[in-house]
Formats: C-alpha cells, structure tokens, sequence
RNA sequence: GCCGGCGUAGCUCAAUGGUAGAGCAACGGUUUCGUAAACCGUAGGUCGGAGGUUCAACUCCUCUCGCCGGCUCCA
C-alpha cells in the first residue's frame, strides 16, 4: 500500500500502481468526470499514469490554469490531426498551449485561408466524436527518429536532435503521432467539440528564425463550455471595438496618411488639445518631485553616437545619416547623449547632485514596416526621458523616489493596478554587459532595497537586464485587464564612462557618478494609444478635448446657449455651443454622445426663463435642471479630482 | 524585412472583363423640434500609385506605396 497526500492535508491508502484516475474517482465521481490530470509532487502528470510510492497529489481540472493548459494543447494536437487528415505533404513544426489557446505551425505546400478554419473545425469535431484514447509511450532517441524518419516530419527531426533527455516520449490518438512532452487529456472526446475556435493564420518562422522557412500558423481557442467561449469571443470583440486605431480616427484625434509616411503621427487640434493637458500635467509634477526641465537637439554629430556607442550597438535602429558641410549628422534615436552633453558642459560639484533631468523628448528609431502598429509602434515618437546624475550614495533614495514618483504620474490618469518587474543581469554571462561586478551588485540591491522599503510585490526577471544595467519596469493594467509595459527605470554603467562623466567629491577629487534612465509613460505616443482604449475614448472630464456642449432645444434658445458657452469659456471650461440653425434636439444629443462629450447641458424655452441649464452626461444619466453656478463648481470639483466624469 | 490578406466618395461598405452605386457626413432649401438620427434636393470618384495584357481593366499580371493578422524587436 502506498500513501497519497491530498491538497487538504488529508492522506489516503492505495495499491501501489494505482492510475492517477482511480485516485480521482477515490475522491469523488464528480473530481474525476472534470480530471483532466494530475500534480504528483508538484509534476505535472497524465491522469492514466500510475503511482508506485508515498507522494502528494492534486487532481487537475480545466478550471486550473494547468488543467487549461492540457486542455489547449490537446486540442492543438487535435487540429493537427485534422491538417494532417485534410491535406497531403503536412509537416509538422510545433504546437503549444498559449494564453487562452493554442497554435499549430505546419510546413505546408498549400496556402491555408480562412475558409480552410472551417474544413479544418469540422475535422476536428469528427476526431472529437471518435473518442481516440490518447496514449503516451516513449521511445530511444535513435528509435523516435526512426518513427519520424518514416512519416517524413523533418521539423521533428530536428527538434529530437535538440533534446538533451534519454528518452523521448511521444503522444498518439488514431494514426496521428505527436512528439511531445505533454501531458494531454485522456481521449479527444475531452474536448467539447463547440467550445473551440480557429481564430487566424499567420505566418510564423520556424522557431522564430528569419533565416529559417516561413511555416504556416493556425491559432486557435478552447475553453470548456460555449458560454466560456462566448465570453472570450465577446471580449475580443470588445479589444477590437476599442482599437485605438479605430477611435482616434472616429473622434477625430490623431492620424496617420501614407504620402507623409509609414509610422508618423499626425495629431489633430483635439489630440493636440490632450497632448497639451498631458504634457502639462506631467510638467507640473515634475517641477514638484524636484526635476529641472531640458530641451536638447533632434541631430547631432557622427562623433557623439561613437562615443556613446550607438553606432555600434544600435545602428539598426537610426536612420541613415545626413551630411551637413563634410560632416555626418544622425538624428536621434535616444535623447541620453544629449543629456550628457548639458552634464559635461561645466565641472560638477558633488553638492549639485542629485540633478534630475527630464525631457519630452522626440526620437525616430527605424522600425521595419511589418511591425508598425497604430500609435503603439511608430517611426517617431516622444519619450517623457529623465536622466537621474547623482553619488552612489544617493542612489538608494533616488530609486525609491523615482518609483513612488512613478506610480503618483500614473495614478493620475487613472490606472490603478501595476506590475512591477525587476530584470538583472544573467548570472552566467556576466562578460556580457557593461560596467564592473560591483556597480552591478550595488545597483540590483538599491533596485531591491527601493521596492521592499515600500513591500511592492515584483517579479525577478533573470537575465532580462539590458546590457548597460539593471531596470525595473512597470506594467499598468487596463480597463480590460490588458498589462501594457509603460515606466522602465534603468541603471546606465555605460554611458558615464563612455563620456568620462565626473564631479568633484568632497574630497576634492574627481569621481564618477551613477546615471539612471527613466521613461514613466514610455512614449507619448504609446501612452495616448493606452489612455483612448482603457476609457474606450470616454475620457476622464479633465482630458476631454470638448468638456461640455450647449444644446439649444430650438433656434430661438440659440442665444441663451451662447451665453451660457461664454460663461463656461470665461471660467476656463472647453465648451462648444452647437447651435447650427436646422438640427433636433434629438440629433445634437446623439452627436453628442458619439463624440464622447462628458456633459450635455440641454437649454430650452424652461431652462431660459428659469435661468438654468438641463445637465445630461454621457452616461446618459439625466441630472435635471441646475443654476450654472452650481455647474461650474461641479465640473470644477470633478476636473481637480480628475474624475471620470 | 518576411508569410498571408486588404486598398472603390470624408466615413462605412456594394459592384466577378463591357457606361462605378448606397447609407451617413458635406452643401442648398423646408421644418423650430425637450434627452441617441426631421424631410426634400445638390454635389462629390484619373477605383492607393506606376506599368503591362486585352477591342475593352475597379476586375487579370508585374512593380510600388500604405493598411491589417502574425514572425522578430521593443517605448
């Protein structure tokens, strides 16, 4: 007899050699109708799979993140099957579980479409109600490549070659064989034939190398009910409804145009209006958390990009230089050598650090043209930089201040939920980056000390430093739970040797100090692209180009509407009175709200007489009649507040 | 950059080798209206651009620009 310790601390009593299912049907019929595998020891582990020793056990179900994982990947392997099934000469590349699905790449002579998702659907529900028994057995590496040899998976060759495992373990369903680590659920009939989707195709090199073939990717999605499905449908159809691409173009914000070029913004008077307040705003704090502001050139000089070594470790990234009376001339990818320039214009004294630095500065950096998305990724773009110059011992409260100062900018526009991630150097390749051993161990443990001062939860990324030094980054999540990567805060060990950066120390003797990089919002242009989908271009009132319209009922109230607009106008408001002579008030109120504008203020023949205004928000909550003084201090309130609305 | 898809009026979309069309927006007129679209009319296009095939090209071919989904990289 053998002793299995389940989650709850209970133990229970079985034959040695008993599968992994009988214990999940030991615990209850319902566990093992949802089991679809098993942590044995904390491994994952096929339900059929047998235990001959004391260990601890916990039954996966889908509801499980491990349990979708199964989920997805057998339903990749199930599609696969069904390619493999439909078309001749299919070679297979590899197929993983991924959030919230899976995907398949194929090495196949035939261009799949988006017709084809549906041939390929219908197969997969055949094999689904087939009810293959899905077995795993394994094989020696010399015997696997013989299997695939003769089915003539080249891909797979390959990949066995790689593994550094004696044995190598396969899956099989039918006549379909996958070589694959697993686990996978039971038999296909596990997968709820109408609980999937193919989503796209795409191409996808094999294993991401631009110099291998180019394969083609089906993606797809499994969940275990329709209604789960359904849900996840509906919330891709409500990331596409909110695609910033699409809103800046419908409230007239922000555009791009091919004659002007490929990954440049053009910003309208309302995004411009927006980009004011942002930019204002993000002044402001910067003047009170102890920031003096710089502006720097566009181009500089051949020479300045060798010393800082641009021009030999991001040459790709910068346009082609310009030659300006014999001498070369880049524009800028980066605004740090700039920074630096300012630094060094002058001897500096230990008592004018810490000096921080900032700048919205705009960049171009060459991005090749399949990777341009929207304002999420352009050609030239403005980073909201800061460069921190101060003595190693003030880096500690500088980190600390910088993260705190961070997450209050953020906050202000409304995000409320972060993700801190720290990325450090990759222990066993310590050759590869700039700056001594002990800069480096000094820098993560300021990095570390800064974010438990505060207990800030953060991931350790290793080796996930740049070469330069350690960051930390933060990632803001959205309305729909999206984390985008916004404040990235970086140690600099290069750049200040590299220009030979110094102060004189209150010892009388030149040292060098430490640089820190940051961008809080990232690029400005990013950060727009992030604010229109997380409001869903429903901007708070204090970001709104248009605050408030004044909608005359008929034209003989158009009067009484300007001098209301006037009033608000006079008080700093951004208001429009709409009193175009021919529209209903129906119509206006509709325009209204599809330009997203956070209040409606409806002045009729009433409203004249009594001196008031009818306050509709777009919400289309209906707040009544109200004195426009009362208004005034309303709005007011909720602009400081930087209220929704 | 690469693979696949797409590009028709300001916007959203029709038209499968034979005279380019609708709705909204714009403009003109009528209507003066109470919380999401009043009515009538007018105008608007070298069909992304260049070249080619054809008696004839929005439609087929080549190149090019841009966009979309991915690969890769990252703000």
């Amino acid at each position: 007899m053998i002793q299995l310790v389940l989650p709850d601390g209970n133990k229970k009593e079985f034959k040695a050699g008993v599968s992994l299912y009988e214990v999940a049907q030991a615990i209850g019929p319902g566990l093992a109708k949802a089991a679809v595998g098993a942590l044995v020891d904390g491994e994952l582990h096929d339900l059929r799979e047998r235990v001959y020793k004391n260990c601890a056990i916990n039954i996966i179900t889908t509801s499980s993140p491990q349990g979708r994982e199964i989920l997805c990947h057998t339903t990749a392997h199930i599609m696969a099957q069904a390619v493999k099934n439909l078309f001749h000469a299919v070679k297979l590349g590899i197929g993983p579980a991924i959030t919230d699905g899976f995907y398949y790449d194929f090495d196949l002579p035939r261009r799949l479409s988006s017709s084809d998702l549906e041939k390929i659907s219908e197969e997969m529900r055949r094999i689904i109600a087939d009810d293959l028994s899905i077995e795993r057995w394994e094989k020696s590496r010399e015997e696997a490549k013989e299997i695939m040899q003769e089915r003539g998976e080249e891909l797979k060759l390959e990949l066995i070659d790689e593994l550094d495992t004696e044995t190598v373990t396969f899956y099989q369903q039918g006549d379909f064989i996958d070589l694959c680590r697993g686990p996978h659920l039971p038999s296909t009939s596990y997968v709820n034939p109408n609980a999937f989707k193919l989503i796209s195709v795409a191409g996808a090199y094999w294993k991401g190398d631009e110099s291998r073939p180019m394969l083609q990717r089906i993606y797809g999605t499994v969940w275990n009910k329709k209604t789960e499905l359904d849900t996840h449908l509906e919330r891709l159809a409500e990331i596409e409804r909110r695609d910033h691409r699409k809103l800046i173009k419908e409230l007239d914000l922000v555009s791009f145009n091919d004659e002007g070029g490929a990954g440049l913004a053009y910003w309208h008077p309302k995004g411009g209006r927006m980009r004011v307040l942002i930019e204002d705003y993000w002044r402001k704090l910067h003047y009170e958390g102890g920031y003096e502001i710089i502006f720097t050139p566009h181009i500089g000089r051949a020479q300045l990009w060798e010393t800082s070594g641009h021009l030999d470790f991001y040459r790709d990234g910068m346009y082609s230089p310009m030659e300006i009376e014999g001498q070369d001339y880049y524009i800028k990818p980066m605004n740090c050598p700039f920074h630096v320039m300012i630094y060094n214009s002058r001897t500096r004294s230990y008592r004018e650090l810490p000096l921080r630095w900032a700048e919205l500065g705009t960049v171009y950096r060459y991005e090749r043209s399949g990777t341009l998305h929207g304002m999420l990724r352009v050609r030239g773009f403005t980073q909201d930089d800061a460069h921190i110059i101060c003595t190693p011992e003030q880096i500690d409260e500088e980190i600390l201040r910088v993260l705190e100062f961070s997450l209050n900018l953020l906050r202000g526009f409304g995000f409320t939920k972060f993700k801190i991630e720290l990325s450090v150097r990759n222990p066993k390749t310590p050759e590869k980056y700039a700056g001594e051993d002990l800069m480096w161990e000094e820098a993560e443990a300021s990095l570390v000390k800064a974010l438990e001062a505060k207990n800030f939860s953060y991931h350790r990324m290793e080796g996930e430093a740049v070469f330069y030094g350690p960051k930390i980054d933060i990632k803001i999540e959205d309305a729909l739970g999206r984390t985008w990567q916004c404040t990235t805060i970086q140690f600099d060990f290069n750049i200040p040797g590299r220009f030979d950066m110094m102060y004189i120390g209150e010892d009388g003797k030149e040292h060098r100090p430490y640089m820190v990089h940051r961008a809080l919002l990232g690029s400005i242009e990013r950060f727009y692209a992030l604010l229109v989908e997380h409001y869903n271009g429903a901007f708070p009132v204090w970001l709104s180009p248009l605050q408030v319209v004044v909608l005359p009922v008929s034209q003989d109230n158009s009067g009484y509407a300007q001098s209301i607009a006037q009033q608000l106008r006079a008080v700093g408001i951004r208001v429009e009175a709409r009193t175009e002579r021919g529209r209903t008030i129906n119509y206006l109120i509709r325009q209204a709200q599809l330009e997203k504008i956070p209040y409606m203020l409806v002045v009729g023949k009433r409203e004249e007489e009594q001196g008031t205004v009818a306050v509709r928000l777009r919400t289309e909550e209906d707040l009544g009649p109200c004195r426009l003084d009362q208004f005034i201090e309303l709005i007011t309130e909720k602009i400081t507040r930087k209220e929704l609305i």
